[in-house]
RNA sequence: CGCGGAGUGGAGCAGUUCGGUAGCUCGUCGGGCUCAUAACCCGAAGGUCGAUGGUUCAAAUCCAUCCUCCGCAA
């Protein structure tokens, strides 16, 4: 099958490498373009353009898809399937339409849960016991198209974002082989996602604002929730002493009692949550310093017991 | 030239304002106590103080340049 490929991060380039690896033909990978990185606003490539040209395949980076130009070179391509992994775009009708077989599109949740931008991170942050990848045929709605195959997998209790990411990824390009597979020999059936009788959701883009963490307002399972599913990215914090502090890592604590934010005990570094819950940090970043276990934070600080964060 | 923090034994930090013996907590190693211990007591090893140059009788500390790491912003 001649294939068109269309993705962004290391998520989707796991994808293109089994693709590769499997001897498929991918005559063309599709990919946002360059992006300025870090303090020195260095100019990188996404994972999937990289990888694409250490196996010799055409790169475009068009800023938008709706230009007839870009259907135009889509069209000259004449791709059997365009296959869809995190890309970040949306497909216009008029790309839609070209390929015979369709589009295939490669997601991160058990649809038609967790449509749309962070599903995966959106799970965690739920307090999900399972997850899981989602093969479907893409039509023009987000996340909406026809259920091609589905695999399950258990969310691990302190599992974070960037592990569940990594190890989904590689349940997503396994999938996505079988997908096409199957779907060349005719033995999927595809599957309105209304006939599954689940109630559809969304997963909104992560943003900054949501990773403050409020100790007034959550429970120590809810931050920890939260922790997870903000590492690596954009990091759960709270302030101490009008600095920031990342929480990379925690766990549900037995600890009772204290106000909210307050800190009961720095050996180990547990802080009191809403309804008399608490929280033990294991794993945090102060400002400027690096990242650290919490042992290692708590011997050169003045951090105390009865000092309260996030204030 | 976006703003800011930081480099000191293996880890995390103090010391820099005002130059004058390298310090704390922890870890490691040895010994002791204990039914026992991640607890406690005693002792030891371990550092070109990020680099280079300068000032000085004397620099972790002052001056200059450079390297590296990190937070914010994008």
């Amino acid at each position: 099958m001649r294939i068109v490929f269309m993705g962004t991060p290391e998520f989707a380039a796991v994808s293109l490498r089994k693709l590769v690896e499997k001897g498929h033909e991918i005559c063309a990978v599709f990919t946002q373009s360059d992006k300025p990185v870090g303090r020195r606003q260095i100019l990188t490539p996404p994972e999937v353009k990289v990888t694409a040209q250490q196996n010799n395949i055409p790169v475009y980076q068009p800023k938008n898809l709706r230009s007839e130009d870009v259907a135009d070179i889509i069209k000259e391509l004449t791709p059997d399937v365009i296959v869809v992994v995190a890309y970040g775009k949306i497909l216009p009708k008029a790309v839609l339409e070209i390929p015979k077989m369709g589009c295939i599109n490669v997601h991160g949740s058990l649809l038609p849960k967790y449509r749309g931008a962070a599903p995966i991170q959106r799970s965690i942050m739920d307090g999900e016991k399972k997850t899981g990848i989602t093969t479907m045929l893409m039509d023009e709605g987000l996340d909406t198209g026809d259920i091609l195959l589905q695999t399950a997998t258990k969310i691990g209790e302190n599992e974070t974002s960037g592990e569940l990411f990594e190890r989904m990824s590689k349940i997503g390009a396994d999938l996505l082989i079988e997908t096409l597979d199957k779907l060349e020999s005719g033995e999927i059936n595809p599957i309105k996602q209304s006939a599954t009788n689940i109630k559809p959701s969304y997963a909104a883009i992560l943003t900054k604002s949501e990773a403050r963490i409020d100790f007034n307002k959550k429970t120590s399972l809810q931050i920890n929730n939260l922790v997870r599913g903000l590492n690596p990215w954009p990091v759960a914090y709270t302030d101490i002493a009008g600095k920031t502090l990342k929480i990379y890592r925690s766990k549900v604590s037995e600890y009772k009692g204290g106000t909210a934010g307050e800190v009961l005990s720095i050996n180990p570094f547990i802080v009191a949550c809403a309804d008399g819950t608490s929280l033990e940090l294991t794993e945090v970043q102060m400002e400027g310093k690096k990242r650290m276990p919490a042992a290692d934070f708590i011997r050169g600080t003045k951090v105390q017991t009865g000092m309260i964060l996030g204030v």
